[in-house]
DNA sequence: GAACGCGTTGTGCGA
DNA sequence: TTCGCACAACGCGTT
């Protein structure tokens, strides 16, 4: 036990519930703790204050965690496989743990540093952590293709049953080296802060969401959540408020995203709270959220192309907008510009905060594309993926699947109003004189439509429509009716397309439920 | 095998 | 004010 191990950090950004890490200190007399920077995954022109800020904020707590157990965290910036390469050999490592990932990025990735590791002749363990259960035992549960509806994954989760129960932290951290320096691997001084960062120019003073990070923060705060029973047992996602100016859900998003929170930790605290409990059930219960999360991944870790339109077997084909005019439109959009106060007020707290309600993330998404600006979902997706301190690509992904009709959901008459929906939850628009507070003198009565204020009353509010706040950018009432149109014939087209392309209906694979996950 | 029921979270109208 | 309904649907599971 005279290894030297090194234990790579990908998403389980924490102590608790970390298999790999754990793997690494049972195994090891050294551990090196790394996270490296990858800035091909992390682009600099992709990736907003924000997200990254948050980030480099769970690193901070990590340090701070394995300091507090005699390690440390080191902090590389370059293309992982070659980092690890270099410090394999530099540093003699003989074990490489490291969280395995569903994305399809990740996952190239981690095949190629397995290839690494191996011709080197060092031990890896790659083990999943980040969701609940193995994607691999779920796929062949569901004999090699993901459900593609809740209640179908429904039926899976009770044939698994409960996820496994959460590890618990190292009681301590066996020493790491004394420094990683290393030819050819750049190695941050400590934890960079966002002015430090290589590549990236941030002005710290554009960090603006107020999110705290880490992994000690996030059990607090699931902690305190789960500790009000009555909203727990009770808690049914649709009927949570968009326009709260506080969260109305969880808010743990950012923390399970980033690692910080284990979900099968979340999953089993919450049924240890709910012990003895009548509770609402899933899809709309917190269980359920940990389902949909799930699902999302399945589906992101097995569905070709599921972050495009294009070579995407479960994506409508839709004719979105997609060029120069598309960009303008986007702009707009991104910017909290398009004249709905609703709509530029859920913007303006996507690029304050990084975070918005759930409900809030329906409304722009379908003004952006199938209710009003008809732009496709893979731009939206990149600004959401650009700003959200819970950024995940699983499930933004899915999400704009759902919005845009695409998959999974596709009642595209059900289309949200940016004048209506957010009057149920809010008709004085107290979220709109927040987030837009240009507006904030504006009547109640015209908060949601200021175009049809008059003139005296824009001008006494400090407010001119068209000068100081724009017109809506397009007519919704309009629009939607007419995007509603293009939908139908979209869909027909693809209907068209199916019956004449003389495809035989995929068949139904012969039941093999368990394979090599039977139970001995 | 055809028919039917159902799905986390819409809107606007008329009774 | 509240409720039921129509409005341009699809995929999956059950009967």
């Amino acid at each position: 036990m005279s290894k030297i191990g090194l234990h790579w950090f990908r998403y389980g950004l924490r102590l608790h519930d970390n298999p790999p890490l754990l793997k690494a200190i049972k195994t090891c007399s050294k551990v090196i703790p790394l996270y490296i920077l990858d800035t091909d995954y992390f682009k600099p022109d992709k990736v907003g204050i924000n997200r990254i800020g948050f980030l480099l904020d769970t690193l901070k707590a990590l340090d701070s965690d394995l300091r507090a157990k005699g390690s440390r965290l080191f902090v590389a910036q370059g293309n992982p496989n070659e980092v690890i390469r270099n410090l394999i050999q530099e540093h003699k490592v003989e074990l490489l743990s490291f969280e395995r990932d569903t994305e399809p990025y990740n996952k190239h990735m981690d095949n190629n540093i397995i290839e690494t590791a191996k011709s080197l002749n060092v031990e890896t363990f790659p083990l999943w952590g980040h969701t609940m259960f193995d994607p691999e035992y779920l796929l062949e549960m569901s004999n090699g293709k993901a459900p593609l509806t809740m209640t179908s994954f429904l039926t899976l989760m009770s044939e698994t049953g409960d996820p496994p129960k959460p590890l618990d932290p190292p009681e301590s951290m066996p020493s790491p080296i004394d420094n990683l320096k290393c030819k050819d691997v750049f190695v941050y001084e400590g934890i960079p802060t966002l002015s430090d960062l290589k590549g990236f120019n941030f002005d710290p003073k554009d960090y603006t969401t107020w999110f705290v990070a880490g992994e000690k923060e996030a059990i607090k705060k699931m902690t305190e959540f789960l500790a009000q029973k009555h909203r727990v047992s009770t808690f049914e996602k649709p009927k949570t408020l968009p326009t709260a100016l506080q969260p109305d859900t969880t808010a743990l998003s950012p923390y399970i995203t980033r690692g910080s929170l284990s979900s099968r930790l979340f999953y089993h605290s919450l049924k240890d709270t709910l012990k003895g409990m009548q509770s609402s059930k899933p899809p709309v219960s917190l269980k359920g959220q940990l389902y949909w999360r799930e699902m999302a991944y399945l589906i992101g870790f097995s569905v070709p192309n599921f972050n495009q339109m294009e070579g995407n077997p479960i994506c409508k084909q839709i004719p979105w907008l997609t060029g120069e005019e598309a960009k303008s439109l986007l702009e707009k959009w991104e910017m909290g510009q398009t004249g709905y106060p609703a709509v530029d007020a859920v913007m303006n707290q996507l690029r304050t905060e990084g975070w918005m309600h759930h409900l809030a993330r329906h409304l722009v998404a379908c003004y952006l594309t199938r209710g009003d600006l008809w732009v496709t979902w893979e731009l939206g997706r990149d600004v959401f993926d650009k700003h959200l301190v819970d950024a995940d690509w699983s499930i933004n992904n899915f999400s704009w699947h759902w919005l845009s009709c695409s998959a999974f959901f596709h009642q595209y008459f059900r289309c949200y109003s940016p004048v209506a929906f957010f009057k149920k939850t809010d008709p004085n628009g107290n979220y709109i004189k927040k987030h837009v507070p240009i507006l904030a003198k504006f009547p109640d009565k015209y908060i949601y439509e200021p175009w049809t204020a008059p003139k005296g009353i824009q001008t006494a509010c400090g407010c001119i429509i068209g000068k100081d706040y724009p017109k809506p950018m397009v007519d919704h009432k309009f629009v939607s009716k007419e995007n509603m149109d293009r939908m139908k014939k979209a869909y027909d087209a693809g209907k068209a397309k199916a019956k004449n392309s003389g495809e035989p209906p995929a068949k139904k694979l012969k039941q093999n439920k368990l394979g090599k996950y039977a139970k001995k």
